[in-house]
RNA sequence: GCCCCCAUGGCGGAAUUGGCAGACGCGCACGCUUCAGGGGCGUGUGACCGCAAGGUCGUAGAGGUUCAACUCCUCUUGGGGGCACCA
C-alpha cells in the first residue's frame, strides 16, 4: 500500500489552519492541550533572513525543532514557537540595488515567497505573531531600544578610525570584519576616521562572562564568547617619563599580565594611536619622523598589519626617556604598530626575553634582551635565549624578588607598586564596543536630532567640560546631579536629543535615491525632508541623524517581541512576557555564537537593570544545529553546482519524508554532506510505517507468532508489548536530547520487531501513531483520522511507558576469560555472582580455554557480564 | 602562534558513559516475485583463515593505566572551527 504524500499533507495543513489547533494562547492552562504539566514553554528558531529562498539549511535548522517543539507540546506543555523575517540589512539592499530595485520591494517580495515555502514544512507555527523587523510597528520599538540604551548612558558618539568597507560603503562592527576583510562581501577593511554611535557593551564584559557559567549551551559556543571577552588580569605600571628638551614630568600608564618580569624590561612601546604623543609634541627630537610613521600605519588595512606581522617596525621617540618604577633604570621609548591602540592602555613593556614580539623587535633594533625568568632556581647559569622564553619559572636578576615563581612574584610586585603608588592590579578585556551606526539606507533610523542650541545649554551646564571628548566617569555616577531636561545619553554626547517616545517611530522616508556614497555620509542625508526637523527638546531647529542601525539591533531583542507582537503601547506587555520569557530553548546556527547571541545577552541584561524584563539571561538552553554540505563534502553553492533544493525533494518523497531524514542523516549537531539516495531509507520506512499501521491481522508478509524462532507466546505478546515502551521511553527521552537521529532508529527497531515478529495489537496502534507524530505529523494526522481519531493526533498526550513492561527478565550474560569474549548465554535478570560462576565454568567453551590454567579472580558485572581471570 | 572540537566498515552514523564494537539506514551481492527501468520481499555484508564450528586481527598511529579501553592518561599524525601582534 501507498500513501500518497501530496494528498495527505494538504488535507493535514488545511485542517490545521481551519482549526486553528497552532494558535498560541498566553492562558497557562488549556482545555484544548493534552493535559500535563501544563507549563509555558518558549521554543524558538533563529528567523530567517529573507534572500528569497527556503534552503536545506533553513529546513535542517526548523523541521528537527519542529519535532522537539511538538514532542513538548505533546508532553503537556503550552508551546509558544514563533517565526518572523529578520528584514533589514546590507545583503538585501546590495541584492536590490543589482536588480535595480527598491530595497523594500524585493525585501517584502522575498517574504511573501518563503513564507507559502515555510508553510509547507507544516510546523507548529502561529503565524497570527509573525515579525518582520521592516515593519514600522516593529522598529518603532527597535528605535524604543535604542533611545532606552541612549538614555541609560549606554550609547555614545566618537570619531575614531572604523572599519570601513569600500565595497559596501559602510562601517561594519568589529565583530564583522573576519580576518580584515568584511564578513558579507571580503573586501579588504581599511581604517577610516568617522563620527560613529556606539553601545557601550564593554560595561557589561565581566557579567557576560560571568553568567555564561549557568547556561545550558554547548561548550564551544560558550568557549567562543569567552574568548571574545578575552578577560585577562594583569597590572598598570606607571612609567615615568623625562624628556630631554624640557624638564617636565609625565607618565606613561603601561598595561601587562607579566609583571613578574619587569627587571626584564629594557624598552617601552606605544601604539601610533597613543595621545601622549600629541602631547609630548614639543620634547620629542625626530617628531617629523615619528608622524611620517603614525601615517603610514593608518593607512595600512587590517589584513596588511596582520600580513605583515612577521617584519616588524617602529620608531624610536628620541630625546624621551621612561624610568622603570622597580629598579630606576632608564628605557627607551619606541612607537610601534604591533602595539594597538585599544587594547590596555595602548602601551607596553617589552620583555624580549620572556615575549617573541618583544624579542623579534629587539633583535631587529639591537635591544638588549635581559633575562630575568628561569626554569629552575637557584640555576647557575640561565642558558643563552635564541628565542624568548614565554613560560612562568623563576625569578633571577630581580632584586629582592630573585627566587620567586612567577605566580607569586607577581602578587608580591603587584602589592610593591600599590604600596609606592606606581600602579596597580587591572582586569582588562579584548571586548570593544559595538558600533551600531551604518551609512545606508536599509535599516532602522537612529532616533536622535541634532540640535546647536542644546548643545550649547549642555556645555554650559559644565558637567561636560570637553564635548565630545573621552565619557566622563563623574557623569555617569552622578545621577543626583544630572538635570531634569537631559538625559544621560544627551549630557554624554551634547547636541544630540532623543526623539520622543510619543513621535516613534521615525519612518524610513521612501526615497527613490537610496544609493549609498562614497563619503561615508548615509543616503537619508540627501532628503532635505528628512533631515530637516524641530528639536523635541527646545523647539528649534534641528538635523536629524540620518546614519541607520545594524541590523544586529533589530535582531537582538525580537525574541521578546514574539510574546505580543501587536502591541502599540509597548515592546511587550511585562505581563506576556513574564508568561513566556525567558526562552528555554533556542535552535540556531553556530555561525552566530558570538555575534547574535553575544549582543541579545548584552541587551537583556541593559533591560534587565531598568527592570524591563525580569531575567538576566534571554536563551536558557541553546542547541546549534550542523551545516549540511554538498554531496560533494563542499559547501552548498550556486556555483559549484551542489546546491540541494528543499522544495524538489518535498515535491517527490513529501515533507514527512524530508524532515524525518534530515532528522535521521547525521547526529544534529554534525552536519555533514549530503547523500541523495539516504532519504530513500525514510520514505521506505514511511511506507512500510503506514502499510503496517493500516493492517490488524498478519500480513501477507507478517510471521504469524512463532515463526521468528521464538517461543510462541512470547513472540506474539510480550517481547513486542516490551519493545513497544522501551521504544516509548527512548524516543521520548532521545527528542529531549536532541538526538534525533537515534530516536528516528529506535522507530525503526520497533516496525521492524511489528513487521517481523507479530502483527500490531489494535490497542497499540493508536499508540504507535503518536510515537511517530512529531516525526511525520502529516502522515500521523491522516492515520490517526483513519483510525477515528476525533480530534488531531496532535492534541494528543504523549503516551506514558509502563515501568513494568521494560523490565526484561533475562538478559545475555557475557562471559570472558581473560578479558576476552568467549561464551554468552540467557540468564536471569538477577543472577548472583555465585550463581553465573556455576554456570559458566561448566559450559564447554569456557572449560576449554580455562584448560590447564588457574582460576586468580572472577570479576562479575550484575546485568553485564562476567570475567574469568586466570593467574599468570 | 594561541584556544576549542573531531577521527569508528565502501558511506551517514550507533555504542546504556570503562563491560558483546559496528545498532539503524544508505550502498553493494545473491535469490525470489506475471517485477520491464531508482518497485516489493528474503538472505548476506569490518578484514583475514576455515565447508563449518570456531579462531586471529580490528575504532587515525605509538605508548600507558585496567580483569576489561572507541571510551581514561601521554605523545604523534590528519581534519574542522574560532581568535589572531590582545602585552
Amino acid at each position: 500500500m501507498f500513501y500518497d504524500h501530496r494528498k495527505i499533507e494538504k488535507k493535514a495543513q488545511n485542517a490545521w489552519v481551519k482549526s486553528g489547533i497552532y494558535k498560541v494562547r498566553d492562558k497557562v492552562k488549556r482545555k484544548d492541550l493534552p493535559a500535563g504539566r501544563q507549563e509555558n514553554f518558549y521554543h524558538l528558531v533563529m528567523f530567517p533572513y529573507p534572500s528569497g529562498n527556503l534552503h536545506i539549511g533553513h529546513w535542517y535548522n526548523f523541521a528537527p525543532a519542529d519535532v522537539y517543539a511538538r514532542f513538548k507540546r505533546m508532553s503537556g506543555f503550552n508551546v509558544l514557537s514563533p517565526i518572523g523575517f529578520d528584514a533589514f540589512g546590507l545583503p538585501a539592499e546590495n541584492a536590490a540595488i543589482k536588480r535595480k530595485i527598491h530595497p523594500r520591494d524585493w525585501t517584502y517580495k522575498n517574504i511573501a515567497f518563503m513564507r507559502k515555502q515555510l508553510k509547507t514544512m507544516g510546523n507548529i507555527y502561529d503565524w497570527s505573531r509573525e515579525i518582520i523587523t521592516a515593519d514600522p510597528g516593529y522598529y518603532k520599538w527597535t528605535q524604543w531600544m535604542f533611545l532606552y540604551l541612549f538614555n541609560r548612558g549606554l550609547v555614545y558618539r566618537k570619531k575614531a578610525p572604523a572599519n570601513w568597507c569600500p565595497s559596501c560603503r559602510t562601517v561594519l562592527a568589529n565583530e564583522q570584519v573576519v580576518g580584515g576583510q568584511c564578513e558579507r562581501c571580503s573586501s579588504a577593511v581599511i581604517q577610516k576616521e568617522i563620527e560613529q554611535w556606539l553601545f557601550k557593551i564593554t560595561d557589561y564584559a565581566e557579567r557576560l562572562l560571568g553568567d555564561l557559567n549557568d547556561l545550558d549551551w554547548p561548550e564551544k559556543t560558550k568557549a567562543m564568547q569567552r574568548n571574545w571577552i578575552g578577560r585577562s588580569e594583569g597590572a598598570n605600571i606607571k612609567f615615568e617619563v623625562k624628556c630631554q628638551r624640557l624638564n617636565v614630568k609625565y607618565f606613561l600608564d603601561v598595561f601587562t599580565t607579566r609583571l613578574d618580569t619587569i627587571f626584564g624590561c629594557t624598552y617601552l612601546v606605544i601604539a601610533p594611536e597613543n595621545p601622549i604623543i600629541e602631547n609630548l609634541k614639543l620634547k620629542i627630537e625626530n617628531f617629523d619622523e615619528v608622524v611620517r610613521y603614525i601615517e603610514t600605519a593608518k593607512k595600512k588595512t587590517d589584513l596588511m598589519r596582520t600580513d605583515l606581522a612577521k617584519e616588524k617596525t617602529g620608531v624610536e621617540l628620541k630625546g624621551i626617556k621612561a624610568f622603570n618604577p622597580f629598579n630606576g633604570e632608564e628605557v627607551p621609548v619606541f612607537v610601534a604598530d604591533y602595539v594597538l591602540g585599544h587594547y590596555g592602555t595602548g602601551a607596553v613593556m617589552a620583555v624580549p626575553a620572556h615575549d617573541e614580539r618583544d624579542f623579534e623587535f629587539a633583535r631587529k633594533f639591537q635591544l638588549p634582551i635581559k633575562q630575568v625568568i628561569c626554569e629552575f632556581y637557584p640555576e647557575p647559569k640561565c642558558p643563552i635565549l635564541e628565542n624568548a622564553f614565554e613560560e612562568d619559572g623563576h625569578l633571577v636578576a630581580s632584586g629582592a624578588f630573585d627566587g620567586l615563581s612567577s605566580a607569586e612574584a607577581r602578587e608580591k610586585m603587584a602589592e610593591w607598586l600599590e604600596k609606592n603608588g606606581a600602579g596597580q592590579k587591572t582586569v582588562n578585556y579584548k571586548l570593544r564596543d559595538w558600533l551600531v551606526s551604518r551609512q545606508r539606507y536599509w535599516g532602522a533610523p537612529i532616533p536622535l536630532v541634532f540640535c546647536e542650541g542644546c548643545k550649547k545649554q549642555v556645555e554650559i551646564s559644565n558637567f561636560h567640560p570637553s564635548a565630545g571628548g573621552p565619557i566622563s566617569k563623574s557623569i555617569q555616577n552622578s545621577k543626583s546631579k544630572i538635570p531634569n531636561s537631559f538625559s544621560r545619553g544627551e549630557l554624554l554626547n551634547p547636541g544630540w536629543i532623543a526623539v520622543l517616545e510619543k513621535s516613534l517611530p521615525v519612518k524610513l522616508p521612501d526615497i527613490k535615491d537610496y544609493l549609498p556614497t562614497d563619503e561615508g555620509r548615509s543616503p537619508l542625508a540627501r532628503s532635505e525632508k528628512f533631515v530637516k526637523t524641530k528639536c523635541p527638546k527646545c523647539g528649534g531647529a534641528a538635523k536629524r541623524e540620518t546614519d541607520t542601525m545594524d541590523t544586529f539591533v533589530c535582531s537582538s531583542w525580537y525574541y521578546l517581541r514574539y510574546t505580543d507582537p501587536k502591541n502599540l503601547k509597548k515592546f511587550a506587555d511585562a505581563k506576556k512576557m513574564k508568561t513566556w520569557l525567558p526562552v528555554k530553548m533556542y535552535v540556531g546556527g553556530a555561525e552566530h555564537s558570538v555575534l547574535h547571541l553575544l549582543y541579545s545577552r548584552f541587551f537583556t541584561k541593559a533591560l534587565y537593570d531598568g527592570k524591563f524584563v525580569g531575567f538576566k539571561e534571554p536563551f536558557l538552553s541553546l542547541r546549534h544545529q550542523g551545516t549540511i554540505l554538498g554531496s560533494d563534502g563542499q559547501k552548498m553553492s550556486k556555483s559549484r553546482g551542489n546546491v540541494v533544493d528543499p522544495d524538489v525533494l518535498v515535491k517527490e518523497f513529501g515533507v514527512d519524508a524530508v524532515r524525518m531524514h534530515l532528522c535521521f542523516m547525521s547526529e544534529y549537531s554534525q552536519g555533514g554532506p549530503w547523500n541523495p539516495h539516504g532519504i530513500l531509507g525514510v520514505s521506505r520506512f514511511l511506507q512500510r510505517a503506514a502499510t503496517l499501521i493500516s493492517r490488524s491481522q498478519p500480513g501477507k508478509n507478517g510471521k504469524a507468532a512463532g515463526q521468528a524462532g521464538l517461543p510462541a507466546g512470547q513472540a506474539g505478546d510480550k517481547c513486542p508489548d516490551r519493545l513497544l515502551h522501551q521504544t516509548i521511553k527512548k524516543t521520548g527521552e532521545d527528542i529531549e536530547n536532541f538526538k534525533f537521529n537515534t530516536a528516528v532508529s529506535g522507530l525503526m527497531i520497533l516496525f521492524n520487531e511489528i513487521e517481523n515478529r507479530s502483527y500490531l495489537k489494535i490497542k497499540n496502534r493508536k499508540l504507535i501513531i503518536k510515537l511517530l507524530a512529531p516525526f511525520a505529523p502529516h502522515l500521523a494526522e491522516e492515520l490517526w483520522r483513519k483510525f477515528g481519531g476525533k480530534k488531531s493526533v496532535h492534541a494528543e498526550k504523549w503516551p506514558a511507558y509502563d515501568k513494568n513492561k521494560i523490565i526484561e527478565e533475562n538478559f545475555v550474560l557475557v562471559v570472558q576469560v581473560d578479558g576476552k569474549m568467549r561464551d554468552s548465554l540467557e540468564a536471569p535478570v538477577g543472577i548472583s555472582r555465585d550463581e553465573a560462576e556455576k554456570l559458566t565454568i561448566a559450559r564447554g567453551n569456557v572449560k576449554k580455554w580455562l584448560e590447564g590454567k588457574e582460576i586468580a579472580k572472577t570479576i562479575f558485572i550484575p546485568g553485564k557480564l562476567i570475567n574469568i581471570v586466570t593467574r599468570r
